[in-house]
DNA sequence: GTGGCTGTTCCCCACACATGAACAACGCTT
DNA sequence: AAGCGTTGTTCATGTGTGGGGAACAGCCAC
């Protein structure tokens, strides 16, 4: 398959946006050379790549080091606000705010990780920004969706490995699979510490057309979220915003 | 320049991002043909990076239609929180939201448009997301950054036209060029409807170094900003905030 | 059915990308 | 301050590949 695509492609642009992958995944700003040696290209193939990126804005060089640019902040507001989801769940992800007081998003999948369309905080308690995890399944949001995606894409993703977060994440696939059906028979999902210590969240899958669209999230801290309305007050909330529009999409 | 830079950068690279800029740039989904004729491409060109792109993630084949692709959401939301800016100032934005009861947020230039690197809002009345303006010369915080950048860069920014929102933009350069004068004094900008009927904003420049690093501003309806809350109290809320944390960048 | 659109594929050649090596610039150690 | 290792940048080259035209196929309207 690789071999007949490559030949319908192009490789140079493959390798400039592998390029900008890696920097998005490093923490902090990169040299040529320490680019080039972790991607395993020449050096100056890295630096060709980088100029032209620099010189697009999607790249920034500051010294003689490489990050990310702002271009792409650009582009990536665009691609969310495009999402159709993005359009009909945003007002009422923020209602869900209102009424719970707490943190709430919508989730899609992409390419086996899981993709913030929208999310909202409490005024007066914001949380942090750019945590969620990417994987889909040790969150909330992600399980929702993981329940509700053909078997043979979730075998994909499992096989890519079950990351551990915490010591509640669920690891193997096993016990993925069994919460998953769990979930899809319940058609709600809740996250109890896995992703991160101290926080919750429930989730539900919005469906259409028999194809998961995403999933509407409600989280916040353990204290916030414990017994009934951690199990049954807000998981209700939720379904019925989420009834309420997956109707008039 | 061009010339000999066409030397030492990837060519497949620039039309690859030409495409997702065109994407990003129009609403609706568009088929090959349509790319290809608007960007004065060949059409099979347009095919084999739009086949790539797609492969990559970044942009979505719907039916026979093509759109932008999250794999740029993952992307963009990287490059804003890289920002040095972003950690600095998100909690004070935050706070600010608190305080003032109304929307704030910071925003940074790039290549001579506006992009929100944060922006929050009051809970129970949350605003429309991905309408600000990405023209610097009709919002405070734009202004505010144009204020404070040097004169060769105005230059530039203003030769690329001064597009009109509303009846009260300043559209000609010896109008705004006035107004960044007066900007740069007071050390604030305010936005009276200059992109948007009804829309207020007062906005305070960052800078460090001689350097604009970006602006914070506060935003809402005429209604909620007027007189001395407009005119003394926010000004003075956003500065004490901006004085506090340029400090301890 | 038919015609005029699309999207997709094919194929070929110029040429621009990938590449290693040479060069220059930095910064650390002494 | 000088030297040396490291880094970024440039150069030169052949070859793979991206660009582009044109042919093919698939859709939809009429």
């Amino acid at each position: 398959m690789s071999d007949s695509d490559h030949q319908r492609t192009v490789n140079a642009t493959r390798t400039s946006f592998t390029v900008v992958e890696a920097l998005a995944e490093r923490e902090d700003r990169v040299g040529v050379t320490q680019l080039a040696s972790t991607l395993d290209i020449p050096k100056s193939t890295a630096y060709k790549h980088l100029t032209t990126l620099c010189e697009l804005g999607y790249v920034h060089k500051e010294g003689r080091k490489y990050e990310l640019g702002l271009g792409l902040a650009d582009l990536g507001e665009s691609a969310r606000t495009r999402d159709p989801l993005y359009g009909t769940a945003k007002s009422h992800v923020d209602r869900l705010v209102s009424v719970t007081d707490q943190p709430a998003g919508v989730v899609v999948e992409r390419r086996g990780n899981a993709v913030d369309l929208y999310r909202a905080w409490p005024t007066n308690r914001p949380a942090a920004h750019g945590t969620n995890s990417r994987y889909l399944h040790c969150s909330a949001p992600g399980k929702a969706i993981l329940a509700e995606l053909p078997d043979d894409r979730v075998a994909e993703i499992i096989d890519r490995g079950l990351p551990t977060k915490t010591d509640r994440t669920l690891s193997t696939p096993s016990a993925l699979r069994e919460k998953l059906d769990r979930i899809a028979e319940r058609g709600i999902a809740f996250e109890r510490g896995e992703q991160r210590e101290g926080r919750r969240a429930v989730a539900v899958p919005v469906v259409r057309n028999e194809r998961v669209m995403g999933a509407v999230y409600v989280a916040g801290s353990t204290d916030r979220m414990k017994s009934k309305r951690f199990e049954e007050d807000i998981p209700g909330i939720i379904i019925s915003t989420v009834n309420r529009f997956t109707s008039d999409i």
